[in-house]
DNA sequence: TCTGGGGTCCTAGGACCC
DNA sequence: TCTGGGGTCCTAGGACCC
């Protein structure tokens, strides 16, 4: 057995709020979110613009009509099967307003350090120093939370803890869902009854897909194989990730959370799946430029400049057999942000790789960002020229900022094939109310 | 299973420099 | 000039997460 003595023996709780758009969005319509049929759609079927995707359904949608989270909204059931199948739009800033709630209440229970939102819905909190504070045991703490949770804002919350904050992130996606009492508490000692038991390799976090078959291939096929397997041969095959899916098998896990390390952001990307396949290099090129504008306007709002720029064109899945199925380039750049240095950079990627192919997808990245301190000019443009297309940009983002991103639009984006207009109210994709907050 | 959208991290090979 | 060894930067691609 393996010597946990010189491993962290924290309390790490990490909380789940259970089908969290969906529970939202029940709560809006006065229903209870564990008693709703309620799914949340990114476009209606009726929609026009895209294929449409289930994002999130309550559990009794899940249970009653078998939807899952990625379902397509032309699988779901019609209206004379499931005549109680309430489908609605997403709210993003609703949710979050709510997430920022729920945070809220954390606050009350931990130090702000020892407290990390993983998601907008999950979030890990090293109790350690102040769990005895609220309760005898910190089992009844996470019932504590639970309840506040439900009393204040309607949610409920799934709660894993564990010693440290993998064994939490474990119990409460392996067990704490499935239990009545949404608490599930592991301890190191409890690996061989826990983890060892994991026969989806999937199922933990950290492995997916590729990763289980490439598994598989070595005749490991369950979390017990993994753990009694030669961590040098993990290593040989899988380099850091071999060390890593090991010390998994083991549930060890040394990372701190007051100690994180904030991996400050490194990219701004923005992409999307048209709605029909493009092929005409003209309306391929629109849409490059709106969605370059949108992320330049991104690393302008957090005055950064970015000296790397990436472009992914997918194309349409109808390629002939062995032929690419799309390209990603990435071109280190001169520090800008400004929308037109940075669309003829992206222009430029996509028409010397570009070779007629239907494109179905695209999206653009920056990276490499550092902080706009100061312009760099270069030798081509006057100076002046340059610092007024930098003011040009600001006064656009600024009039953007205060009456919504239609209020002014390029003309090219009035023209076949452009997207900007329909999607300048979605958040994160999806209808947000209002994308300018 | 196949085209949601936004991210992060790791690897491997090539270029270039000392 | 050719072979050496080490380091950094850059690019493309793969894998995974919510």
């Amino acid at each position: 057995m393996y010597d946990y003595r010189y491993e962290p023996h924290r309390v790490v709780f990490m909380i789940d709020n259970k089908s969290f758009f969906a529970s939202c969005e029940a709560l809006e319509l006065g229903l209870n979110p564990m008693k709703a049929v309620l799914a949340v759609v990114s476009h209606q079927p009726d929609s026009k613009y895209g294929s449409g995707l289930i994002m999130a359904a309550s559990p009794l949608a899940k249970a009653k009509y078998g939807l899952t989270n990625v379902m397509r909204v032309r699988d779901l059931p019609n209206k004379r099967d499931a005549p109680d199948l309430l489908l609605v739009d997403p709210h993003m800033n609703l949710y979050i307003k709510r997430s920022m709630q729920v945070l809220d209440i954390f606050r009350k229970y931990a130090a702000e350090e020892d407290i990390h939102a993983y998601s907008i819905d999950e979030s890990m909190i090293d109790m350690t120093k102040s769990w005895h504070l609220f309760g005898d045991d910190p089992y009844l703490v996470a019932r504590k939370i639970q309840l506040e949770i439900k009393k204040k804002l309607g949610l409920y919350t799934t709660c894993g803890i564990g010693e440290n904050p993998l064994l939490a992130k474990l119990a409460m996606d392996i067990s704490a869902k499935h239990r009545r009492s949404m608490i599930a508490y592991w301890h190191y000692i409890d690996v061989p009854d826990t983890i060892w038991q994991i026969n989806d390799m999937e199922e933990v976090w950290g492995i997916g897909h590729r990763t289980a078959r490439h598994l598989h291939r070595f005749h490991i096929n369950n979390m017990y194989e993994l753990a009694h397997t030669d961590p040098a041969i993990l290593k040989k095959e899988f380099g850091v990730i071999g060390e890593q899916l090991f010390a998994m098998s083991w549930g060890v896990d040394r990372s701190i959370i007051s100690q994180k390390y904030f991996p400050q952001m490194k990219n701004y990307g923005n992409s999307q799946i048209l709605t029909r396949d493009y092929t005409v290099q003209r309306e391929i090129e629109i849409v490059l430029r709106e969605i370059g504008e949108q992320v330049a306007a991104r690393i302008r709002a957090h005055r950064l400049q970015a000296e790397c720029v990436s472009l992914f064109v997918w194309f349409s899945k109808y390629q002939p057999n062995g032929e690419r199925s799309g390209f990603s380039v990435q071109r280190k750049i001169c520090p800008t942000n400004e929308n037109d240095a940075i669309v003829q950079e992206i222009l430029a990627l996509f028409r010397q790789n570009w070779r007629g192919e239907a494109v179905r997808a695209l999206g653009i990245t920056c990276s490499q960002l550092i902080p706009d301190r100061y312009q760099q000019l270069t030798f081509l443009v006057s100076p002046s020229a340059q610092i007024k297309k930098h003011q040009v940009d600001q006064t656009i983002d600024e009039i953007r900022q205060k009456y919504g991103f239609s209020s002014l639009v390029k003309a090219s984006s009035l023209l076949e094939g452009a997207t900007a207009i329909q999607r300048s109210s979605l958040v994160g994709g999806h209808n947000g109310g209002n994308a300018y907050e």
